[in-house]
DNA sequence: TTAATGTCTCTAGCAACTATAGCTTCAAGA
DNA sequence: TCTTGAAGCTATAGTTGCTAGAGACATTAA
């Protein structure tokens, strides 16, 4: 049996992550020593890995929900578990499109920047005045790429 | 002289987004008008506008307070401006990286998915053995590049 | 035995808003 | 002029996914 910090340190999640995940329901309640600090087993390690991995990919913890308890009922389809990673790869593709976007916007700031003084600086100015902006959207805002 | 709804619209942010502004000192208290409602000018406009551009790059609120009081003060030097730019474009550089290593993986677990069932389901068993990812990089969480 | 580390609960904080409740003010039509 | 509906006001709480702190108890190594 594992205490919380060897769990932590096997899954590669923080001690206080852990007990969040317990306490919103992502992890069942763990079983107790008779010091009453938590103990863990293989199951529970497992699950946590999964979760991590699923988190490193950028699933949001709602989604890593469903997926987990479609991953305790083997016997459904897969479908539900593929439509969650379709959405997750569509999600991911578009932020690229997104920030590559910003990144252009960026360079072109940065690139005009001549180095002198404020009144002139190129990034201040673009900042203030949309339409020196290479992109002509200027109504569609693209700051949900970052967030 | 603009109402906030009226600012809101101009300026393509939301009412209580402007109020928020405010709170934070992004924007000055605004003036009032004899029953109490804000009232706002060219100049504030011309602020707001600076803000939601800059937030549609991606920039965060302190770097844009930074921003803004270069701004303010047009005699200092670009070079300060510069830095944050080119911080930001960093940052976005670093978060499209990221994001293509998620895409690759996410790719090679929807295309693996054959459509059965859960208990054969290539989704939540590369969800639940990392050592099935196709990257080597099992201790650097990548997740940075979605928050 | 004692000191250091680990664990416990609970609360508050982060970014950048968004939503709600309950109120007041304003603008336009009848 | 009255009335109705939209817009504005303040203040508080909620969102996501943790992270940090306080103050107390448990465990382990020297």
């Amino acid at each position: 049996m594992l205490t919380i910090g060897k769990l932590g340190a096997a899954a590669g999640v923080k001690v206080p992550t852990i007990r969040y995940y317990e306490q919103i329901g992502l992890l069942p309640e763990a079983d107790r020593s008779a010091g009453n600090q938590r103990l863990y087993g293989q199951a529970t390690l497992d699950r946590l890995a999964f979760i991590r991995h699923a988190r490193d990919l950028g699933f949001r913890l709602e989604a890593i929900r469903d997926l987990l308890s479609l991953s305790d009922n083997p016997d459904q389809s897969c479908a539900a578990a593929d439509t969650i990673a379709r959405a997750q790869l569509a999600e991911v593709e578009s932020r690229i499109v997104r920030l590559a976007a910003l990144k252009a916007e960026l360079e072109r700031m940065v690139v005009q920047c001549s180095g002198g003084r404020i009144a002139n600086c190129r990034v201040i100015e673009v900042l203030g005045d949309h339409s020196l902006c290479a992109t002509d959207d200027h109504h569609h805002p693209q700051i949900e790429a970052m967030s």
